[in-house]
DNA sequence: CGGTATCCTTAAAGATACTG
DNA sequence: CAGTATCTTTAAGGATACCG
């Protein structure tokens, strides 16, 4: 027997996915595989993020060693975040992932719509 | 110009992976690919899950079509989960997510305790 | 410009009790 | 056995204001 099961769900790392992969992570990530960006260029670039989340996800994402943050001491200072060799081997599995999401989101919006028709109709009841 | 930024982040995909990789849904999957379940044999393979967060995660995976729920109508009642064809195709990213965080675990909890110290040093103040 | 700090609202998680 | 219902606690998210 292996303890593969173990340790592929393991709490770290599922705490690192959750890291990782949360809400704004991976528009933040895919930006900066583009480019070096300001702060403010993210938020323009992701409209729906507000300062405080955008912040905690850079400064997550920071942690992780997957962006790093190197301030500019202009006037006023300038903060350029970057993706590092670290953070760019996450683009395969990221990749890989979105194109499942792209090839089967159609068969899964389907299976909700019968899904929830089911669920509507047991709470019709059934008939004879 | 192509729209693969958008298409890739767009909220639909974002949703999708929302309720496929989060907190209990990869354990639960992983079962499930093993062998059918009912669902107190997956309470004692995740044991940290309470019975409401498992219950919310099978709706959840069942609504997306990943796995399906056969009643059985015996006494009492036994319920048997398993994981569906288009369930299946999740494996493959899967597997190459928790690769990715197998290979480079090491190297993010490098980065997160030189993290730490940086910022333990800049709370304290650095010496002249 | 690039943040912190604060307050407030809401949504998720946990504990407990009960049911077909 | 496999849940639902309810109540409580916790944490995440947004709005606003201010600072180096």
């Amino acid at each position: 027997m292996d303890t593969a099961d173990e340790v592929r769900l393991d709490a770290p790392h599922r705490e690192l996915l959750d890291q990782i992969l949360d809400k704004w992570s991976l528009a933040v990530l895919n930006e900066l595989c583009e480019r070096p960006c300001r702060f403010n260029e993210l938020r323009r670039a992701i409209p729906q993020v507000t300062q405080k989340s955008l912040t905690a996800t850079l400064r997550r994402l920071e942690r992780n060693g997957v962006i790093d943050r190197e301030v500019v001491s202009t006037r006023p200072v300038a903060v350029r975040y970057r993706i590092t060799p670290l953070g760019k081997t996450l683009r395969h599995p990221v990749d890989v992932l979105l194109a499942w999401t792209a090839r089967h989101l159609p068969a899964i919006e389907r299976a909700r719509e019968e899904f929830d028709e089911r669920d509507a109709g047991s709470r019709t009841g059934p008939q004879t």
